[in-house]
DNA sequence: CGGGAACGAATTGTCGACACTTGGGGGCGA
DNA sequence: TCGCCCCCAAGTGTCGACAATTCGTTCCCG
């Protein structure tokens, strides 16, 4: 991105990891505008690249776009959040399910030595080191599914709920209620029942979107 | 698109819904290149809105990018269309029950007369007018459901069959049973059964899948 | 003192140009 | 005849520029 480095890889990945990096960390906010002239200058390239990353996260509902007015961040509502909560506890019970039925066992301790990460941040309430752990988590999940397209659909609800500031959400306590459920569910794979596992996994994913819920009240 | 209506509607998705329709037509066929600036000017614009354009359909699957080797129509194979499939089936699972429990009289008059003109089109054997009101039919459902990611998400599924000639794989027997299919989650939706509804169309979807196995064999 | 039109700065949507990369064909050596 | 290398055309990735549009502000009129 510095200069000269010609034609390896090419500008847009780059922006758009991070513009969700920007996203993710705050640095832009929901309803905000994205200034491409701004953003290019920042970036030390032209605004082209720039334009057609935010055409990517358009597509993937981090940014919404007005004629005349560029992007912006998409704001969420409480509503849209409960959607994506819903739909991912949906979509998850079939990951879930898929991954047990086709997890290997090396997998399965790739699994074990992430909760034993997660149990230990955890315990430290260290959110910060919790919350990536547990992103990995549920991406490695969808992994081992193995169906593409649900590969595909999966970072736009995972990156959607960044617009939420989902890490607020992640009350302390809850860290370790949350790896309870992890555990039982690499139990659940372990053990082959893979309806069990798309089951516990879902129902994790709806303690979520209770938490949510609890935390507006 | 033509040369000087200004600014009153981006080129983009003008753009977009174009290179769709070549490729559900099959003017564009799987694995092949998108040439930016042979389209550039067979649309009479520059590459920028060409390129945009592109982005977006690469994030929604219809595309995918090469570096230095630009855009190309993505070939799908079996197993990734069977993974849409029972990604669709899941997902349409939720969608119809959420669609029952929100569905109006008025929306249900209509998903009748949808059933009603798609039963025409199957007496007559009739694909080309059959298939536009199955994915109306289905794209409705979705609507009803309210669940905005859902809707986001459903145009990926959707348009990613088309890389499949799905057309072929409507075997003109079938209609008749498809629109069976229709006319039993409408009436479940009536009644205000909402489990049996998704169960329908879950198994609706299920149906087609076991139809493009079939034709495989 | 308030509302609205008109001006000007800021910013988008699009364009044409250019450097660099890729793929292929012809020529050269063996 | 076969294989390799070089060169060239085709085409992408990016840039800087420009017209059109939006937004904020000022100014005018009531």
């Amino acid at each position: 991105m510095s200069s000269t480095r010609h034609r390896t890889e090419s500008f847009v990945p780059a922006v758009q990891r991070e513009l969700e990096r920007m996203i993710a960390v705050g640095e832009l906010k929901g309803g905000e505008r994205i200034n491409e002239s701004a953003l290019a200058i920042k970036l030390g390239m032209s605004r082209a690249p720039i334009r057609e990353a935010c055409r990517s996260l358009e597509q993937t509902g981090l940014l919404r776009s007005e004629i005349n007015r560029g992007f912006f961040v998409r704001e969420i509502s409480m509503k849209e959040a409960l959607d994506i909560y819903d739909l991912r506890a949906h979509i998850c019970e079939m990951a879930g399910r898929l991954a047990a039925a086709a997890v290997t066992a090396e997998q399965l301790d790739e699994f074990d030595a992430l909760v034993e990460q997660m149990e230990a941040a955890a315990e430290a309430n260290d959110v910060g080191s919790y919350y990536p752990l547990n992103v990995d988590f549920h991406t490695r999940i969808i992994t081992v599914a193995d169906n593409h397209y649900l590969a595909q659909i999966w970072p736009a609800l995972e990156s959607s709920l960044h617009l939420f500031r989902t890490r607020s959400f992640i009350l302390p306590g809850s860290l370790r209620a949350s790896n309870y459920d992890h555990r039982a569910f690499v139990a659940a794979m372990r053990s082959g029942d893979a309806q069990g596992a798309g089951r516990l996994l879902s129902e994790h994913i709806l303690k979520g979107k209770a938490r949510l819920l609890r935390t507006v009240e």
